[in-house]
This record gives C-alpha cells, structure tokens and sequence, in this order.
DNA sequence: GTCCAGGGAATCA
DNA sequence: TGATTCCATGGA
C-alpha cells in the first residue's frame, strides 16, 4: 500500500521493503541512492523498476504546478512523493482487502497472509515475508482467509484467486492491455474489485496515471477546493470524473496522490 | 455503546 | 443510472 516515498518531510535516512522475492534497502548517502539487499536479478534494475526512478517527476510537478494554487500547495507539500510500481496480484488482492477498510488493519492483514501463505527471507537479521503467489494463496479456504482477520472480503478474496488459478483471467493479460477501458472492464470482472480498485490497481501497478481514484478523501478535498457543496456525499463520482479529465488530464492519478496526501496528513 | 475506515455487491426505484 | 443497505473487524 506504501505509494508514498518521502525522504524531505520526515527523515527517512533508510527504507527496506519486500517487492516480489526481493528484500530491498534504499538509502542516500552524500545526494547518491544507494541500493542493497537480497535480490534475484540486477538491483538496480529492480529498484528503478519498483521506484519509478526513470520517470521524471520534475517534469510532472512542473505541469502540474501550473494547472493551480492548490496544486502547487499540495507539491509542496508533497514535493518527494513517487507512485511505487506495486506487483500486480499484491495489488489486487491488496486493494480488494482495503475496501471500507483502514490502513493499520489492511497492513495487518496482508502480513498475516504474508506469513502464512508467503516465503520467508532474512535479512540483516531480520525476517520478511514474500505475498504468496496465486498458488500459494490458492491454499487458502475461505474461512482460513477469515481467520487472519478479512472479514466479508473474505470471499472476495478467495474468487478472485480462483479466477486467476483456473485462468479465466491472467495477470499477463491485464499487464499486456494497452487500452485502458478495456483493462478496466477486464478488472471489474474480479469479486471484490469496483471503479475505486481498479482504478488503484491500475495506478499503482500499472503506470496508468491518467486514471482517478475516487474515494472519500478525495471527493472531501474535491469539493472543498471546487465544488463547495454542503454535502459531499452528494458529490456524484461522474462529475468528479469530468472535473478531473478537464483539469489533470493525463496526470491526473498523479494529481489525485499530491492531493490526498496534502489533505490526509494536514 | 457508537462511529468510522482509501468500497463492493445486491436490491429497488 | 441513482440511491440505500448490508457487509466483519478493531480502534477511537
């Protein structure tokens, strides 16, 4: 779930994640990153890959910036945000778990499938769990998903699993699509994944970041900035959609991250 | 006890 | 299409 890397607002002088089998470690010493870990192919390749590094960020700011004074604010705010490019499945499965969900339980719940269903890795004396494959994860019943703390997505989870287990659905496929209504026509067809899902799945894993997740927090910052309606709730998502089309265009994936981490974290 | 969390699916108009 | 309601769970 991690999109945000932010190595200005709060000093993170080391981050060590897990992406697919591999334990990575960034950190910056004397203005070079640095790379390091347990990796199964060439690091740094990996790393520009999970990271985004080949995308140029300056460029998109400065876009963005000029589009208006609250985007401006927000990338300031926000100015080292990157949009993480997340495995595919974890995604799914990861965004098919957040719905009407918090983020402290979400976390929670991928660890637990993680240790359970993943492979452990130790680095540095520590021990990271891999998110389990589609067959791993496809050892899972039902009420296993449920005792790890799912709740009603329980289901959800288990067939979408199934769906990609039998093949109906590959990931090769979705990561193929070149057109982005048919990926997302593609996606909605999985238990579990709705217009916000995907739409986050094929931000954060799919480089598609002219797509706009709408979910509370957005629509709340939408409408106070533009809409001022007395209501939000009332704020339908078609016009959310328009509004940002018109204004972010391409970007506006990336618009809608600087905008909800500006409103989440002030 | 009540409310809420980065929604989705089922149901009904 | 649009609006309502239910869905587990745990922390505030």
């Amino acid at each position: 779930m991690g999109s945000v890397l932010d190595g200005t607002k709060k000093k993170i002088g080391s981050y060590t994640g897990i992406f697919k089998n591999n334990v990575l470690n960034v950190k910056k010493e004397n203005e070079k990153i640095v790379f390091e870990g347990i990796c199964d192919g060439d690091i740094k390749k990996v790393c520009t890959e999970y990271f985004d590094l080949n995308t140029d960020y300056e460029a998109i700011k400065e876009r963005l910036s000029n589009i208006d004074e609250y985007l401006k604010t927000s990338i300031e705010y926000g100015k080292g945000i990157r949009i993480l490019n997340q495995d595919l499945w974890e995604t799914i499965i990861s965004f098919i778990i957040s719905a009407n969900n918090n983020i402290p339980r979400i976390k929670g719940i991928i660890e637990r499938i993680s240790k359970k269903y993943g492979k452990k890795i130790e680095y540095n004396g520590k021990e990271y769990y891999t998110f389990p494959t589609i067959q791993e994860l496809s050892k899972a019943s039902v009420e296993d998903l449920r005792a790890l703390g799912t709740g009603f997505r329980d289901k959800r989870i288990y067939d979408t699993t199934r769906k990609f287990l039998k093949q109906e659905i590959t990931l090769e496929e979705l990561e193929n699509e070149k057109d982005i209504d048919v990926l997302r026509e593609k996606l909605l067809t999985l238990p579990g994944v709705g217009d916000k899902v995907a739409d986050c799945i094929m931000l954060f894993s799919l480089k598609k970041y002219s797509v706009f997740p709408i979910d509370v927090w957005v629509r709340r910052v939408m409408n106070e900035l533009y809409i001022k309606e007395d209501d939000e709730t009332k704020v339908s998502k078609a016009l959310l959609q328009t509004m940002a089309k018109e204004k972010y265009k391409d970007l506006a994936g990336l618009a809608q991250q600087y905008l909800f981490y500006w409103k989440r974290e002030a």
